[in-house]
DNA sequence: GTGAAAGCGCTAACAA
DNA sequence: TTGTTAGCGCTTTCAC
């Protein structure tokens, strides 16, 4: 690897001429002198050491981005799309760390980013607690939370970035309600995040509008070891076979995301319902999967590529001025109606019941 | 952020003092002194910075991790294995960079890692082509490729981990032979890599033990832009599409991977076809989302996490011994059976005839 | 067993 | 306009 040295003294200039090109500082450079320069460092090719240029000037062009596992679709989605706008706006790196949603492994990643010199992280978590990222913004670290878990109670230290979670669940409610529903339920995994309330508020909220508050229940699966797309499928696809087995179900589920809502749709299936005939489904973020399962999922959709734009350019921004008051940002989501709801059956079937699929 | 110095004057030592503490050079150190120094760093909360040590050493605890794309869900699942295999085996961290199959975006971030002073990356990358890896190799960069593309007259200058595509393409024809298929199909995106010919070798070898040769046949799709879930999917969607509408078509398909297969069953079932009564569908790769279908897709698992192991150890074990020659290590696949696969229909329906699901 | 000092490759005063 | 030089925080000889 050639040096700013080597550069210097093939183009017979001092090494901080070399840094003025390197910098783009070409006003205080003769024409001539650049010029040499920049042959220097093609024939050589060269490129400048960004850990040597890090060590002097503090900064480096690399940001840390935390997710629950890129297992899961949605957040590999996310992931590529964070890491393109950060290269497309900056031309800055990504530091990836799977965290599941471990408050250790959280704090471990941000540890390490700071003694890598990374300065800004985007993190997606929905943890409420978020004492753990105290020592890191502390320390200097610009954060911004994805669908973050900020207690209203505590004033937020970092930035908050986050899709319309209230009028998902509302959304989401409502088209069932439309269709005839009148016995509804929100499903997810045991824990309420702040942005698991906000959907059951606007869940709720529907509901109450439309006189069913009485028949629109919350149900909690046990919790999930890790957050990969298995895990979570699973949960509802062991739910729905319990649901399965009484008609005293509702008639209609709105899944936390979409690939719970999938591991119901399967557990339906596997136990001889049909979605919708016999029970709609809804999920949310509406991941490119949601246009390709039997049937197709019915959804609500965030706006990933604004999102991921915004958090970007906002982690950029507190680089660039640290002491910025948080803010938190919320964007519209949006239904997208396929196959998978429908108005309801007159009667619920039993699991396992004479129509069969393809009888 | 405290620096060594900081913990020296605290301590009342050396900065060598202290360097040794950081690197465990105990025996040369008197105890009381290591005590005192532990405790200063303790009160000062200092971690020694990466940045600096680099710039000393040449090292750096970090990997480079290079995806087509996190939004496919087998890369996705992939690189959370590998992440965790980093950082299990030795602390490591990873840089991302999803690539696109792009050519040129390899080569941005294979540059880009050099000059962060990477030294190890792993790719997953199917083009034919490896000439852009040159550069990166012959400035010390320890590659190993996942499913990689070393044209087999090339000699390689990497190392090539992959699970066994012919035996994957063998176990997938051979399950829809026994179960009594004559005309089947190989389905993929347009473009024959290395990978892909192995798997087709692997499928047209099962026909021909079989005496199926003639009515075994290749298809390509057009090309996808981008090799996200999405795109995959729908050039499944698409050409299912154009299958349902001729009774002269293959009574089972087997996709490359996975998405594909998954768009293939979604076409059919857009097309008033049935999964696995008018065709039988297999996927390659197992992706944790075969569960979750509707019908499960039966699939040929590759082995992503002992692949996974391999592949950091292998980075690892030539980042210690760069002299080493490539090597390439093949993984045995499986086949999963699941309910995308039955025997054959006594004759091909045409698209949207009479018996429709759930009619 | 401990410390002084050189230097990794770059940037940015400051001098010339 | 160009060059000299002092560090950024650490590791590592080499004296003591």
């Amino acid at each position: 690897m050639a040096t700013i040295q080597d550069v210097a003294r093939l183009a017979n200039v001092s090494v901080s001429s070399v840094s003025n090109v390197l910098n783009g500082r070409t006003e205080r450079l003769n024409p001539a002198t650049f010029e040499r320069v920049q042959e220097a460092i093609r024939t050589l090719g060269f490129r400048p050491s960004q850990v040597a240029r890090q060590l002097k000037t503090g900064q480096t062009p690399m940001l840390g981005l935390l997710v629950p596992s890129t297992a899961n679709p949605m957040y590999g989605q996310l992931a590529l799309k964070i890491e393109a706008e950060a290269q497309r706006q900056t031309g800055y790196r990504v530091l990836l760390g799977n965290t599941n949603r471990d408050r250790e492994q959280e704090s471990r990643m941000l540890d390490d980013l700071l003694s890598f010199g990374v300065h800004g992280v985007i993190i997606v978590s929905s943890l409420t607690d978020e004492q753990h990222f105290e020592p890191a913004t502390r320390q200097g670290l610009a954060m911004v939370s994805y669908d973050g878990g900020a207690d209203p109670n505590m004033p937020a230290r970092i930035d908050h970035i986050a899709p319309d979670n209230f009028q998902a669940g509302h959304l989401a409610a409502s088209h069932l309600i439309a269709l005839g529903h009148r016995h509804i339920a929100f499903v997810m995994p045991a824990g309420r995040t702040v942005s698991r309330a906000s959907k059951i508020a606007g869940f709720e909220a529907a509901a109450t509008e439309a006189g069913i508050a009485e028949t629109a229940e919350v149900i909690e699966c046990p919790p999930a070891a890790h957050y990969g797309d298995a895990e979570l499928a699973e949960l509802g696809q062991v739910l729905a076979a319990r649901l399965a087995r009484t008609t005293a179900r509702p008639t209609g589920l709105i899944a936390v995301n979409d690939m719970m809502a999938i591991g119901l749709m399967s557990g339906l299936h596997q136990a001889g319902l049909s979605v919708p005939a016999d029970v709609s489904v809804i999920g949310m973020d509406d991941i490119g999967m949601c246009s390709y399962t039997n049937p197709a999922l019915t959804s609500v959709a965030m706006p990933f590529g604004d999102m991921a734009e915004a958090m970007v350019r906002r982690v950029m921004l507190r680089l660039a001025q640290p002491g910025l008051a948080p803010i938190r940002l919320c964007f519209p989501s949006g239904l997208v109606v396929r196959q998978s709801t429908a108005p309801p059956p007159a009667v619920n079937r039993v699991a396992g019941a004479p129509t069969r699929r393809r009888g």
